[in-house]
DNA sequence: CGACCTATTGAATACCATCAAACGCCGTGG
DNA sequence: CCACGGCGTTTGATGGTATTCAATAGGTCG
């Protein structure tokens, strides 16, 4: 299997041959865990942080009245509780939309790693940046953007994400979660997700069937969801 | 002036006598901006971070049909783009909400310190990490909560984020914003917003008269708030 | 005192949630 | 082989929260 932490980090910047090498093996301990199962709870103080291999896995929060809010999407390559590093307890739970393979990094290493290599640290230190753009940006669709809106920047953004890691097809990738996954990413009843989608596609603007997300107009997909990626960070610099 | 970066830092972990003196040392020069003044801009490629050291700011985007969406305030000890150091251009924009003084951080002084002082940099991290609890905390609440439980939260973060560099007295702090301010914080419309907190005087919850806020029933209000402070991390630890 | 900003109020409307039920697909088991 | 149940999707009806539009009132500053 393909290591896509490198592919997203030289995504971003260059790395020396020695933050490869540390990079590489840093995955040791391979877990895998299957579809609908939590892998890290709110209350949790963890040790160790999780890199997706396989796999796609949401953080979420739950409200009083048993409502599950989606925080972020994580595809193979991203770190999904990096910032446990350094904040206890989560506040949050993760948990697994699919059959996932996962790295358990381990702190200590992480925590060696800022002394040692302080290049490689901001590039996880950017990682977490990104992250918090990303919440940044759900955070202005689920405020103020209509539901068929908000859902264009979500595909747009996921294809984005996956195309930049290799996991897209031109502009058809895997989505295989439910109109009630998203539903809980968009803050949305699932009535309204799913009347929202067949709009998008009776307007042509995508199809999804079984797993599979098929963008059919990218143009007019990004304007009606006001999508730009620069918040994504996919351009190298130095960092 | 009070160094309460310091306090803000202090609050999370111990510092070294050379890490006080470091933190010290970053504030040289100090920019004065008056009320409702970008000092950041979507776009900027920044070569400075700005440190607030007095008055209240606010990062925001606009969407096409001209609607802001403020994702965070900042008050007095609070990075406002620490984040700058690690990615460009600037996603979103930053504007004073009353008159502020902010220190200019050189990126080559943040950058040289990844290098030289790695505790102190993962404090800083740490910083970033906390913003983006907030915004998934913030996320939840646009997302899932009704108008009074989000400005409820609204008030309880606040509070709390004041109150722990010591901008509170007892349940009682300054917020010299407009309810049009905190509608583009809330993603809701000024009209609401004005409704909203009228019925939450008549229940007793909060006074807000001029500048002054006077939170009068944390308990209910938290409560109705579903406000758990956890994720702002206000306790000491090893990070 | 007038201009401007902020707060307040009321009415009409839009978007989305909730409730309820049916439909298709697929794996299981009689 | 077909009945059954579970899961995800689809549909229609109804109600609620929040928006928009529009107008008024209060406060502050030059």
């Amino acid at each position: 299997m393909d290591n896509l932490l490198l592919k997203t980090l030289e995504l971003r910047d260059e790395l020396s041959a020695a933050e490869r090498a540390v990079v590489s093996d840093m995955i040791q301990t391979v877990h895998r865990v299957s579809a609908r199962t939590d892998f890290v709870s709110e209350g949790d103080r963890a040790t160790n942080s999780s890199l997706m291999l396989s796999g796609l896995s949401a953080r979420y929060n739950v409200i009083g009245d048993g409502k599950r809010q989606i925080s972020a999407i994580h595809i193979p390559g991203d770190f999904v509780d990096l910032h446990s590093l350094l904040i206890e307890p989560m506040d949050h739970s993760v948990t697994a939309l699919t059959d996932c393979n996962i790295a358990l990094v381990p702190h200590n290493l992480l925590r060696e790693l800022t002394r040692s290599e302080p290049h490689l640290m901001r590039m996880f230190w950017l990682l977490t940046v990104i992250d918090s753009a990303i919440f940044r940006q759900w955070l202005v669709a689920a405020a103020r953007l209509p539901a068929e809106a908000q859902l264009g920047r979500f595909f747009c953004e996921i294809h984005t994400r996956m195309n930049a890691v290799g996991l897209a097809d031109g502009f058809s990738f895997d989505l295989p979660i439910t109109q009630t996954d998203l539903g809980d990413a968009m803050g949305l009843s699932l009535v309204h997700v799913n009347k929202s989608l067949q709009k998008m596609r009776r307007e042509g603007l995508l199809l999804w069937q079984g797993s599979r997300v098929d963008l059919l107009d990218w143009e007019r997909l990004t304007a009606m969801a006001e999508f730009d990626p620069t918040y994504l960070n996919l351009e190298r610099a130095r960092r």
